[in-house]
DNA sequence: GTACTGACGACTGTCAACAATCGACACTTT
DNA sequence: AAAGTGTCGATTGTTGACAGTCGTCAGTAC
């Protein structure tokens, strides 16, 4: 028995994996979240640096689609704090400042975390268990390979996870664009940033107990924990270079 | 002297005011500027209800527009929080809940005012005192006529003013995906809000003495002030009305 | 040399046609 | 009946062409 020919060779809904194939997910199924979605990480990544001029037919082209999907993802970028846009005039990489990271992003996050953490406590699944168990020892692994990108993905990745089954479409939404932005700011420091391995282990631990009392179901304890993991950020300047 | 003619008689740069021209912001240049503050106003006025399904074609051509800027406003108002689309589904206008406000937007607004306030305080220009002031004065007209929706634009513009002010683009960027789900909630809800007057009058008044704080240059009051301001919605419900 | 003026090229903004997908409904199969 | 399959119309996703705007830079006047 041959494997079921996709059902369109163009823009295909199932993709090889081994020898089964995977249903893509919503997400990636519009050619606007893909091109979304591989801006940001040429953005994240430093492929495109902070300041430099995006010009739409280089960049479509570049993803062999047109300017259409292209322009909506900018859009979406912009709103994620990634991008800034001019009329007639173009879209540019933008920076994010330590300052705002502290003053503004930091606090936000608390407060997201904070009631969508608690609202998302009494809907995870034994699946959500089963993907936060993985991602923690990715996690893990991470940290014992000194992969301070991967640590910040899985970092991510944990925190968006548990925000997506709050339930509260406006905080899942508002924590999707200050994300971004945090990862932003990561990666554009992560030359700079000198954590010692001791405080690698401390933040993969901080996401071992998190994740026990996510488990346990221990509202309060959840609350404390969160609070004191996401204020700090081990290894990265917490002050303005530039005074 | 015949006045000048405007340079594109499709799209014009200039607008007639009176007997003069005024150049047109870049805010309103754009088609996608306009059809989002369009399909903005229809959402916050209640034209189109929460759960209604956006059709792209029949409001572009409400609009006399084509779909390519509808979708790009719609990408914009989606990050918005005032519309949630679905690929190959459509788009549709989005509820916001008691809690949410409660629980995330009052207190991110108050970490990004808290923030944004006080670096606007030293750029304020005497431009800007005036403008402010008109903008308070409006607002105490609008509490002596009962004019509640007037006095929720008064609020808005007076406050997203100095935020434009702050010089923090993450931080102004942010708030202005914030201020929108307030607004929706406020029009929403105003059938059922029902301020004393006392309360309108409170609100202009603690306006008023934020601005005197403001053009004081007094960090530590405009602070205090803003703390205290920003938590109450006066008359609106505090509880969710299903528990 | 400085300030104004008017091409020019590169790029963004907009449009209308075409392709792909969805939901519903009738139809078959068991 | 229940479950599965095929078709159809409505709607969204994508494309390539065209129109409008901006920054630049050469040319001109003073």
């Amino acid at each position: 028995m041959t494997p079921r020919q996709s059902p369109s060779a163009v823009k295909p809904r199932w993709v090889a994996e081994g020898d089964r194939y995977r249903l893509l997910q919503p997400a990636e199924r519009s050619l606007r979240q893909q091109v979304a979605s591989s801006l940001r990480d040429a953005i994240l990544t430093g492929t495109l640096k902070p300041g430099e001029r995006l010009v739409e037919e280089d960049i479509s082209q570049g993803m062999r689609t047109s300017r259409g999907p292209l322009r909506e993802a900018l859009r979406q970028l912009e709103q994620e704090g990634l991008v800034m846009s001019f009329p007639y005039r173009g879209s540019f990489v933008s920076r994010i400042s330590t300052l705002e990271v502290r003053q503004v992003l930091i606090p936000m996050r608390a407060t997201l975390e904070g009631f969508g953490f608690d609202q998302a406590l009494d809907n995870l699944t034994e699946d959500d268990v089963t993907e936060m168990r993985g991602i923690i020892e990715r996690m893990e692994e991470a940290v014992r390979s000194g992969d301070l990108i991967g640590l910040v993905e899985d970092d991510v990745a944990f925190h968006g996870l548990v925000m997506s089954r709050s339930g509260q479409p406006h905080t899942t939404q508002i924590w999707g664009s200050i994300a971004p932005r945090m990862r932003a700011y990561f990666y554009t420091h992560l030359r700079e940033a000198m954590p010692t391995q001791e405080q690698l282990v401390g933040v993969a631990k901080a996401h071992r107990d998190l994740f026990d009392a996510l488990v346990a179901r221990d509202h309060k304890r959840v609350a404390t924990l969160l609070l004191e993991h996401v204020q700090d950020l081990p290894g990265f300047p917490v002050t303005d270079p530039a005074p």
